[in-house]
RNA sequence: GGGGGAGUAGCUCAGUCGGUAGAGCAACUGCCUUUUAAGCAGUAGGCCCUGGGUUCGAGUCCCAGCUCCCUCACCA
């Protein structure tokens, strides 16, 4: 059973404590970084290898600190060598019987997966490795369950979605793809900073959800004895931002939507917004495409990355292309004409005769372009009926300034020429609910929003981008579940949940 | 919700025709002072996802359920 495992790592922890050592550790404030370690003897040494070293070594000892997880050991009796991991790589450790002593004795009670610190000099072995011979050995955590197997690491899939703990420490890469989300994020707040735009926070919990069509979860505030939506989108609540004179805005917002999932949809997701007041959809486009080259570029090393069965080319500028001219070009038909344009859904078999003629044409759309549009394209200009909240153009009312970046057959993001003119977005909002009998729309009325539009909101180019779907391409992530530290998952996580299915007490 | 796949030791995986459950890693006991998935010898470790059914006998076959993965549907 799992429990001899533990078992045997219990008594190892009593008899550390037996040896008046605390098997949970303290604070070790001096250790360096092994990424840091690593680099600094590299440069320090001559540059013909430890063949000189030898020599050298003995007139310079380099003293070093380390801690974290013993993930590897190879052990020879009166010597060993461990793979000791931190958050910046990996170093090998070298616990040798002569240097340790009394030591030694603690060595022998240590397991794969304990926390540790370590304090001695660098050397290099003769397979050539930068080693810590440990003089002084610090137990800074005993781990009581078996870590995974050192080569194949976690495999299973489920596992490691809700063990995502072990995930982490148990697979490098996995660390990387989470590293790497979080430089790509911090990079894009340092550049919207740099170009003058404030991050806000506007609210996750709203009476009036809007800003997209999507099913919202809805929860309850007790006191107050309402019910509240959780965010589908934050767009308009940046919009009323522009009308109180914040010109330049963005937030990095978490969203629910209370939809199917799959490998690209997650129930909750990463959004982000930004406004810029006197700009329009075009300013937006070179946002976006500087965004995220740069962020290829910078965080990623390449303007070409890999992503699934593609190489991803994100040299600006992208193309740009008409919504109309690839329906043209992919599906044969013009979609001002009605009859061709229901002839076609008909024969891609896409139900619904009875739906407004803009929402068979972007069904169209969604069945025949959309898996095209691998390398990154600015789609533009789309229906004016399905965007109810950007403007029209003005030279077509029936066209909306609007555009949606695709990427490996994915939307990643979506830009209006925001629509400020208080009576048209009424109007749209009406033809929403009107429609509700249709499908999922807006369903409720955002008046509040409209009184916003009516003191005056500066013209304005708003933009989206999803953040999960920008790292799965960067990161080359197939899935979002690999992007998100803890996707939804039926049951909702923790894979030890036996001793959790006692009926809780009753609450007051 | 539809279709397909999967669930066996702590981890990674085999398991033939239905006949008492297998390997590698990890663990334990030995030997071993420069290894790189270290090596050698030995030991221990199982609710074969759950519940029914067929059978003298089920990890294996049948039915139902649970969970995950892929895919479709849904998702401006």
């Amino acid at each position: 059973m799992s429990s001899q495992l533990q078992e045997q790592r219990q008594s190892k922890l009593d008899r550390l404590r037996e040896m008046g050592i605390d098997p949970y550790g303290r604070r070790f404030p001096d250790a360096a970084a092994a990424r840091d370690i690593v680099a600094r003897y590299e440069a320090s040494r001559p540059a013909d290898g430890h063949a000189a070293d030898a020599a050298a070594g003995a007139a310079a000892e380099m003293v070093v600190c380390a801690a974290g997880r013993l993930l590897a050991l190879r052990d020879f009796g009166k010597l060993a060598f461990a793979d000791l991991v931190d958050a910046t790589g990996r170093i090998q450790v070298c616990f040798n019987k002569k240097e340790l002593g009394e030591q030694f004795e603690v060595y022998k009670l240590l397991d794969l997966g304990d926390l540790i610190g370590v304090r001695g000099p660098l050397f290099t072995t003769r397979t050539g490795e930068i080693t810590i011979l440990i003089r002084e050995l610090t137990v800074l955590c005993k781990s009581l369950l078996p870590p995974p197997e050192k080569w194949h690491g976690l495999v299973d899939v489920e596992t490691r979605y809700r063990q995502r703990y072990v995930d982490l420490f148990a697979n490098r890469d996995v660390r990387e793809t989470f590293y790497k989300r979080s430089r790509i994020i911090a990079q894009f707040r340092r550049m919207l900073d740099s170009w003058g735009f404030m991050e806000v926070e506007t609210p996750t919990l709203q009476a009036v959800y809007g800003g997209a069509a999507a099913r919202p979860f809805i929860t309850h505030h007790n006191t107050l004895d309402m019910d509240l939506y959780l965010r589908i989108s934050p767009e308009l609540y940046l919009k009323r931002l522009l009308v109180g004179g914040l010109e330049k805005v963005y937030e990095f917002s978490r969203n629910f939507r209370n939809e199917g999932i799959s490998t690209r949809h997650n129930p909750e997701f990463t959004l982000m917004e930004l406004y810029q007041a006197y700009g329009d959809y075009n300013d937006m486009m070179r946002i976006t495409e500087t965004l995220v080259s740069s962020a290829a570029q910078e965080i990623c090393g390449s303007m070409k990355l890999p992503f699934r069965d593609y190489e991803i080319d994100y040299t600006p500028p992208w193309p740009r292309r008409k919504y109309a001219d690839l329906v043209a070009e992919y599906a044969g038909v013009d979609i001002r004409d009605e009859a061709a344009v229901r002839a076609k859904a008909k024969a891609l078999g896409i139900e619904g005769s009875n739906k407004a003629l803009p929402v068979v044409v972007n069904e169209v759309f969604e069945a025949t372009v959309e898996e095209h549009l691998i390398q990154p394209t600015f789609v533009l200009d789309y229906p004016a009926a399905i965007c109810p909240l950007t403007r029209r153009s003005p030279d077509d009312p029936d066209i909306a300034l609007r555009f949606e970046l695709f990427v490996a057959g994915m939307e990643l993001a979506n830009a209006y020429t925001e629509l400020n003119d208080p009576a048209v977005q009424e109007e749209n909002f009406r033809g929403q609910l009107a429609g509700e009998a249709d499908g999922e729309t807006m369903r409720v009325m955002d008046e509040d929003f409209v009184a916003a539009l009516k003191y005056g909101m500066p013209p304005a180019g708003g933009l989206g981008i999803g953040i999960d779907r920008v790292i799965m391409l960067l990161t080359n992530s197939p899935s979002i579940r690999d992007v998100i530290l803890f996707p939804l998952l039926r049951g909702g996580g923790a894979a030890v949940a036996e001793t959790a299915d006692q009926t809780p007490p009753a609450q007051a």
